[in-house]
DNA sequence: TATTATT
């Protein structure tokens, strides 16, 4: 970057100079190329490590020349002094010139004058691999690894390709995808990302960088952290369930640090949040009133019952596990009364929706087991994992509360038949609710019913918006 | 605010 005080190098620019490309050094006669040569998107970034100081760029060059074009070569000087320090970042043309390098090199010799031998090996930069994953979503269901394949193959040398599966095998639209380079990677990206839509996707296929290890990390204490705070929904005063959460806690992090070594950075960060989220107190309460105040849509004014025991509850809500890519829960919610439609004299399936409104704003969100644990189905009657009914069947609910969540989906809408699944879309980076959600039944009757009694249910100050899941191919917003 | 999923 800086130009030594003393003046006496050229400011040349990052690439070293190729006025000599032509001198013909290079290997198998290539020599000589254009004046700027270009290096291919797969090329690696060297750290060169070992360097005798009194070498620069121009003596090192015909050392390493041995192995192919150069592309760029930069002796790291520090910043204030411009003092050599001892090693360097070399990136050749081609990524095989730094892989013959690496290993002729690597080392393999010392320069003179120094007591270590010299190292060449991939720049810190070139990333262990975080920076070459990509993660592939809106894949259509039915493409597996060899059409993933396929589509990333011209950008690249592919390391490893995986198509994710639910339990039972059916693709989720998206997979992993991981070049041999963090170049190939950004090819990737630019060349793919948005470019065109997958048969049976619902929009353009995006490519990403995967998450690293670290943000998996983090993610995985955030949903704890929101798990706690589903717990304890009040105020806690302090101890009510310390023990508990600092095992949690302190077994979390133990792990991260295990995982990740140095830079606590992040642990330190999620414990804050961690902490913040215990005091958490919902904040829908205030909510309940204004529902009360507006009858549901169909209901009579006034017709607030006492309210029905919630179904499942014991008090403190299990710790049941959200049913949120739970393996093998192919669980199908149900509210263990006659089946919507035929109508029960006692409750009416308004009034038990309403009930699940009226306890999500009482603020007992998670006290809810799913129903099946209370009234336990026939596992093993239940074909596989449905995560979408049948045509007709799938409901897309907007307006949601932001504090509602899986369990309360399930729970508003269980009165009109059975829920094969219910979820609430969440902000990856936030993990807050976006608000919307879908909800499953196993047939279009009940999910017509739900459209009928919920949509434009007042809640708060919005209403809901309930309706037929937008299908495949309509690609227009509202 | 809008139908996207992270080994």
């Amino acid at each position: 970057m800086a130009a030594a005080p003393g003046g006496s190098a050229p400011p040349a620019g990052p690439r070293l100079g190729f006025s000599t490309a032509d001198s013909g050094v290079g290997l198998s006669g290539l020599n000589p190329g254009p004046a700027v040569p270009m290096k291919d998107h797969d090329a690696i970034k060297l750290f060169v490590g070992q360097i005798p100081r009194g070498l620069d760029e121009q003596d090192l060059k015909p050392l390493f020349e041995e192995f192919g074009r150069i592309y760029e070569l930069t002796v790291l000087k520090d910043r204030l002094t411009g003092l050599h320090k001892g090693c360097a970042f070399l990136t050749y043309c081609a990524r095989d010139s730094a892989l013959k390098a690496q290993s002729a090199l690597h080392e393999q010799k010392t320069l003179p004058g120094m007591n270590r031998p010299i190292q060449v090996k991939p720049a810190a930069s070139e990333g262990r691999g975080e920076d070459r994953k990509l993660f592939v979503g809106m894949l259509g269901k039915q493409q597996g690894e060899e059409d993933v394949r396929r589509l990333f193959q011209p950008f690249g040398h592919i390391e490893e390709c995986t198509v994710l599966r639910s339990p039972d095998g059916t693709s989720k639209g998206c997979a992993f995808v991981k070049f041999g380079s963090q170049g190939e990677a950004q090819a990737a990206i630019q060349g793919l990302h948005g470019s065109r839509t997958m048969a049976g996707a619902s929009s353009s296929l995006v490519v990403k960088l995967a998450d690293t290890d670290r943000e998996r990390a983090l993610r995985r204490m955030q949903q704890m952290a929101g798990q706690l705070g589903a717990f304890h929904p009040a105020p806690l005063p302090l101890g009510a369930c310390g023990a508990y959460t600092t095992a949690i806690l302190q077994h979390q992090a133990a792990l991260l640090a295990a995982a990740q070594g140095p830079g606590l950075g992040p642990v330190a960060a999620v414990a804050a949040q961690m902490q913040h989220v215990a005091a958490f107190s919902l904040v829908a309460a205030p909510l309940l009133p204004a529902a009360a105040a507006n009858s549901p849509p169909s209901g009579g004014p006034g017709t607030l019952p006492g309210l029905p025991a919630p179904i499942g509850v014991n008090g403190f809500g299990p710790l049941t596990p959200q049913t949120n890519g739970q393996p093998g829960s192919d669980t199908l919610y149900s509210n263990g009364l006659s089946p919507y439609p035929a109508q029960s004299p006692v409750t009416d399936p308004l009034q038990q929706a309403y009930a699940g409104m009226h306890h999500y704003a009482a603020a007992y969100p998670s006290a809810y087991a799913p129903v099946s644990t209370a009234f336990p189905q026939q596992p093993s009657a239940l074909p596989q994992q449905q995560r979408e009914g049948p045509e007709g069947c799938n409901l897309f609910i907007y307006h949601l509360p932001q504090e509602f969540g899986d369990a309360e989906l399930i729970q508003t809408f269980l009165p009109f038949g059975a829920v094969v699944s219910a979820k609430v879309f969440v902000d990856r980076a936030t993990n807050q609710s976006k608000c919307f959600g879908f909800v499953s039944f196993d047939n279009p009757t009940s999910a017509q019913t739900a459209i009928q009694a919920m949509n434009g249910f007042q809640i708060g100050m919005k209403r809901l918006k309930v309706q037929l899941k937008r299908p495949k191919d309509a690609n227009r917003p509202y």
